[in-house]
DNA sequence: TAGGTTTGTAAGTCGTCCATACAATTTGTA
DNA sequence: TACAAATTGTATGGACGACTTACAAACCTA
């Protein structure tokens, strides 16, 4: 039930949201936007100045029509510390990043591609992290795991990583939790990286969107309506594993035609090989993009992974009616004739509507997203903004 | 912001939903399941009582153990009546309901299969509400339009049904609005549907869930988190036409291989007319179903058919990670048999996770779930529920 | 310097939830 | 039949936070 007490931890949820949504603000803006009036903010905001979560900027220059300045409050850039790692098959990064989503240090560790024993995943996870915890300045307020594979969010373990199956199983949460006494948050990294977007990326702003993340596999985290969606035990999001063409070729996980086995670079590769193109084995998106304006079947094998990409994105549109796809991963190195390829194709397949164009966008190259999802999965918790 | 007021509102809604979702119940358990006191749950209680939206049941029982009998609440049977109507291509159906979800008088009006002007569409539907709304005993809260195509819920308008495009851009919810005086609440009809699973329904408790409906055409509509899932401007829920064979047959929509184009009726009399089967035109499951133990082949076609099902299904466990699809249509007279292909179809299919087991359950055959829903997208509105 | 404008805070009001106490009603037992 | 125990439903006072109003502080233009 919503008490007075509770109400009054959503309204500070909601201007906390808010900031992150438009940045720094002073009090009036943040009234205006949710619908509160100064006074009311001014009793949200004033004990968070306290505590170190906001500060106060400097204070801007007053209008043409004078008046005292406005001091906008933004995120404190050294309070709160928080862990953040993305677990992926190949290797591990962990880092410490602030509430402003600023990332203060970065280690990153290489597994190679031979098996591992679990206990040896998790010291090596440990030392790396600790190397990054040792430049916090405060005790950390908790730990976000990404995950690049199933994961049961209430064990905080890991169900099954396609690419690396001696991960299954292993207790990630739990286990760094015992290691460092601080609490731990699983997610699979497509659903941090949604959640990234939404608090520190292109997303900030947006009511709903989806975050597709495209490499050597695919995957989703959808927001909707501002919440981020979890299915039951914090399943979902493996939209590599939509059937697109059942009579396909079979995929990985056993299905036929998933949209992994026509829109991750493995299919560039052999398709690359298929049509006889040098450098097939190491081909990308990226290089694709780069031979394209003199190699016409590089063209062509863009343009045709442009409309695969588009396929699976329809479906997701048609089911949800999203109006905001963004794309993370090696394909965003191809550029931006390439986003405007898909986004063509895209509006080409689904069906009008009267609400706006549907909008392709690709994340930055240098792609913390998935970091900063990491971060704000405890920023989540620690702030009460429940996602 | 939440206000004391505002919170008095939610935690209303919170204890209207709670009586949808568990049906009667007393003051101590409505203080049980939603976490507060029965002092509190009384003041809710008490003015809803006072207004006619709650009565009072005569006292149960008391426990073995003793003490004063409690006297469960639940939805008046006669206060707040309103009105829905289902618009599909081939007809429509208007009744009034009741809060507590029963069905007072219901009317319906064939449109046959040839054009019709659109204010013939208009005339014949407010005819037919009009008979509807003669039996009412108050005035209308609203009337929820449930329709069997695209629409545009923030215009109330058709964008698109397929089968019948003289509908296309009719402003179905002004126009009632405007003839009988009472606001209008226009969705698509799946969406309609889920609300009515949701509050009288098998969804009936549930957090998440997906009801699709499958007949000539197939739609879906989403609760995610106890709440209903609108894309922008009222889109989604297209699931008919998600691509699930690239390569397949061209739909009706344009796209190649859409879901529909697999799991429709149309396919079934297709395949059956392939097969050479009699009756091939008039096929439906359950006819189907009604062979199969005589007849290989029409078992056989039904087997596929659970199998095509069970495609579009696993695609959007695999997106969004539900535990329950909730199936109307024809296909419920198939029978519990063909439920449990479908089901264990999909379990086949879709990727093991820590949560429950997905579950496929059939709608009632006597399904007013969508003329509810249509109700219920009113009652959301009147009572604040927040659909 | 004065008047107008905007920002941020202080004091009091108001609505709702909560803890506590108490009346009402039933069951089981002496 | 009388009474203790248990349970339900309501009345009362306290707490909490948003809202309204008022006011000081800081800036602009004239």
């Amino acid at each position: 039930m919503v008490s007075a007490s509770r109400a009054g931890e959503l309204n500070r949820a909601r201007v906390l949201k808010t900031l992150y949504a438009h940045g720094p603000l002073a009090r009036p803006e943040l009234a205006r936007l949710t619908g509160s009036t100064r006074a009311t903010i001014g009793q949200i905001v004033q004990p968070l100045l306290d505590e170190g979560v906001l500060q106060e900027h400097k204070p801007i220059a007053s209008g043409i029509r004078g008046g005292k300045p406005a001091r906008p409050v933004w995120f404190s850039d050294d309070g709160w510390p928080v862990g953040a790692i993305v677990l992926l098959p190949g290797g591990v990064q962990a880092a410490l990043v602030t509430t402003s989503g600023r990332i203060v240090t970065v280690a990153t560790v290489k597994f190679g591609t031979r098996k591992l024993k679990q206990h040896a995943i998790v010291s090596r996870l440990t030392d790396c992290l600790g190397e990054v915890i040792a430049t916090a300045t405060a005790p950390l307020r908790g730990i976000g795991i990404a995950v690049g594979g199933l994961v049961d969010t209430q064990a905080g373990a890991v169900v099954r990583v396609g690419l690396a199956p001696w991960m299954n199983g292993l207790a990630i949460g739990p286990e760094i939790a015992r290691a460092t006494g601080v609490p731990t948050f699983v997610d699979p990294h497509p659903r941090a990286q949604a959640l990234g977007d939404l608090l520190f990326g292109i997303g900030r702003g947006e009511e709903s969107f989806c975050s597709v993340y495209l490499g050597a596999g695919i995957g989703a985290g959808f927001i909707l309506d501002g919440a981020l969606h979890r299915g039951s035990r914090g399943a979902g999001g493996e939209v590599g594993h939509t059937v697109v063409d059942r009579s396909g070729e079979v995929c990985s996980c056993g299905l036929r035609g998933c949209w992994e086995t026509v829109a991750t670079t493995r299919w560039i590769r052999a398709e690359a090989a298929r049509r006889e193109m040098s450098g097939s084995a190491t081909m990308s998106p990226g290089g694709l993009a780069a031979r394209s304006a003199s190699d016409p079947v590089a063209a062509a094998l863009l343009r045709e992974y442009a409309a695969n990409i588009a396929l699976g994105i329809v479906n997701i549109q048609h089911s949800l009616g999203l109006e905001l796809f963004i794309l993370h991963g090696d394909l965003v190195a191809a550029g931006e004739s390439f986003r405007s390829e898909i986004e063509t194709r895209v509006r080409e397949k689904a069906f009008a509507h009267p609400g706006g164009p549907i909008r392709i966008q690709f994340a930055d190259a240098d792609d913390y997203a998935t970091v900063r999802g990491a971060a704000a999965m405890v920023l989540s918790r620690s702030m009460a903004l429940g996602y």
